[in-house]
DNA sequence: AACACCCCCTGTCGGC
DNA sequence: TGCCGACAGGGGGTGT
């Protein structure tokens, strides 16, 4: 599920709940979720303090008081919420589990933080802060969409003489890291870039990049601001960290309307689907050349 | 190197 | 009503 908004929905959630607090407890309800989790894990948690807790594309990153970060992968389907816990609320607390909920953070400030993940393709893990950078799932993550570093020129380099579709292209965490399938199709959408063209079509020969391809950072950022502003995009499982849903969905322009009208072209064009690396495309036919 | 394909797991939805 | 297949926001592995 989450893409880049909402796992930046989930931190600023998370973040006055655990920032400067100490885990006093955690408590996992099985022994995995995509992997097992690592020996020791709630020993290396209990007692520590948060530091920061910071995004690094769709990881949450929370940094402890003894060189260590907590690593959190949210997968398809992970979502936290944040509940109070004071003693007397304990049992009611407690009823209050559902089968999903496979990780609680129990603070020490009396709140309780709660992962719940039905399909388990999340994970967690705690490694060294210094070693995040050359750990092998950061290492090779491209930039971050929202910083600079994404922009035409680097564009054009990261395409230049590829044979990949540009949406196969946004989706490859190797060179953006953290659009996902929606924003993917929404942002070639906004910038009318075809989902099918290769991405060194949107080069020039001399290694340039095209009228189109100029378009393309300014969409995705606009994109994914939207829908950092909206909360996230819920269709299933994406929670903000209240409870409370987000709603960039409804302004989705292609992304699950297929054969519905084209908001650009009007009647004349119906969004199309297509199946690109196995995940379903939406675009304009009409529009997005 | 770069691609298509498959898998992990659970839930939901539409068609019959 | 129930059954069954398709599909879902991610990502890693394999084989070509």
């Amino acid at each position: 599920m989450p893409e880049l908004p909402e796992v930046e929905t989930v931190r600023r959630g998370l973040s006055p709940a655990m920032v400067n607090r100490q885990i006093a407890q955690v408590e996992l309800r099985r022994k995995d979720l995509r992997f097992p989790f690592p020996p020791n894990f709630t020993r290396r948690l209990r007692g520590r303090e948060i530091l920061t807790l910071r995004r690094r594309a769709k990881y949450l990153l929370a940094d402890l008081d003894d060189q260590m970060s907590l690593i959190m992968h949210l997968g398809m389907s992970g979502s936290f919420r944040v509940e109070e816990e004071t003693l007397g609320d304990f049992v009611h607390a407690r009823n209050r589990l559902t089968a999903h909920d496979h990780v609680i953070f129990h603070l020490s400030n009396g709140q309780r933080i709660t992962y719940n993940d039905p399909r388990r393709f999340g994970f967690m893990l705690v490694i060294p802060t210094a070693d995040i950078l050359t750990h092998p799932y950061f290492s090779h993550l491209g930039v971050e969409p929202l910083s600079k570093m994404l922009n035409a020129k680097f564009l054009a380099r990261a395409f230049n003489e590829r044979k990949t579709s540009v949406k196969s292209l946004l989706l490859d965490q190797h060179v953006i890291a953290g659009i996902g399938n929606i924003y993917a199709c929404e942002a070639l959408y906004e910038a009318k870039i075809s989902p099918l063209r290769e991405g060194g079509d949107l080069v020039t020969k001399k290694g340039t990049p095209t009228a189109a391809l100029m378009r393309l950072p300014k969409t995705i950022k606009d994109v994914l601001e939207k829908a950092i502003a909206a909360g996230g995009s819920s269709l299933r499982d994406h929670r903000q960290t209240n409870g409370g849903l987000g709603y960039f969905q409804h302004q989705f322009k292609v992304y699950s309307r297929e054969n519905e009208p084209c908001y650009n072209c009007g009647k004349n064009k119906n969004i199309s689907r297509l199946i690109q690396s196995g995940r379903s495309t939406f675009y304009c036919p009409g529009c997005q050349k």
